[in-house]
DNA sequence: TATTGTTATACTCTATAACTATA
DNA sequence: TATAGTTATAGAGTATAACAATA
């Protein structure tokens, strides 16, 4: 049997020094860790529903409004009703919400290079590699 | 600059599904995340205080006491007060909390195998290396 | 007075349920 | 009536403060 700590309780720590490490980044920034991860998704693309989008980040729709009406109020986000439906919202991230979005994802990619540079070239590039491939698995597969 | 996701936003799944897998695991041990985390700590060796097995773990000192109650109860751990010092409870796994943490273990380490087995022997290799590496950086190595 | 453990309280985060408006 | 969004409420998990026992 291979001799290791469990993978869970080694990797755990490390995550939530990596949160830490975003949350202090994002706090020079002036942003929430809910909006980054918002302003992250409207980044990408533009979504038609609140509910859409609380889908796409894993998040409760009751638990994003508060996120929204700041984005809003800053002008990071634009929020208005459907035209062609009423009851929904269009969202979309302004220019401003992307120039903030992506400085602070810069600062937080610098801070990550410079913890990655602990690692051996090699070790660096398996990592990555090895991390992306078992993110990508399925959460069932995992569980079991 | 490298083209991936944030670091953190890519691992947070993950470690939340390998926690999700080990819930599950333990659930079928009739043990809790918090028991399993106390019993693994002094599998290593006994401790002389509740305030230092807290320390240890990284938790709070209030939040371990039902956890102890419920172990001591189960007959999995033992803990007296100490002779020397009679504020102080003497903290120390039992035989029987040994065989439950050894078999829970187990089972925990053949489905985090089954995951890693998604890589190549070599990535394999490198990843927990790097994670072992990563993980052993200071908090404040990492958040800077 | 200081320290260990315990209990009581408050706070944060999240989820559930009820409500408003549009359809 | 059904759906999108919002607000109000309740629950779980955690941290802080007060307390009891021992030194």
């Amino acid at each position: 049997m291979t001799e290791r700590r469990d993978l869970a309780a080694m990797l755990q720590p490390l995550v939530k020094s990596l949160i830490a490490a975003e949350l202090r980044v994002l706090e020079e920034h002036g942003i929430s860790m809910w909006s980054y991860v918002v302003l992250s998704a409207l980044d990408d693309s533009p979504i038609r529903t609140q509910a859409a989008l609380a889908e796409a980040i894993g998040a409760d729709k009751t638990r994003i409004i508060s996120t929204l009406d700041r984005l809003q109020e800053a002008g990071l986000i634009s929020r208005e009703p459907d035209p062609e439906d009423r009851r929904a919202r269009l969202l979309a991230i302004t220019q401003d919400g992307r120039s903030a979005r992506r400085a602070a994802q810069a600062d937080i990619r610098a801070n990550e290079e410079r913890v990655l540079a602990a690692l051996s070239a090699a070790d660096r590039q398996a990592f990555l590699r090895a991390a992306q491939a078992l993110s990508a698995m399925p959460h069932e597969e995992i569980v079991g």
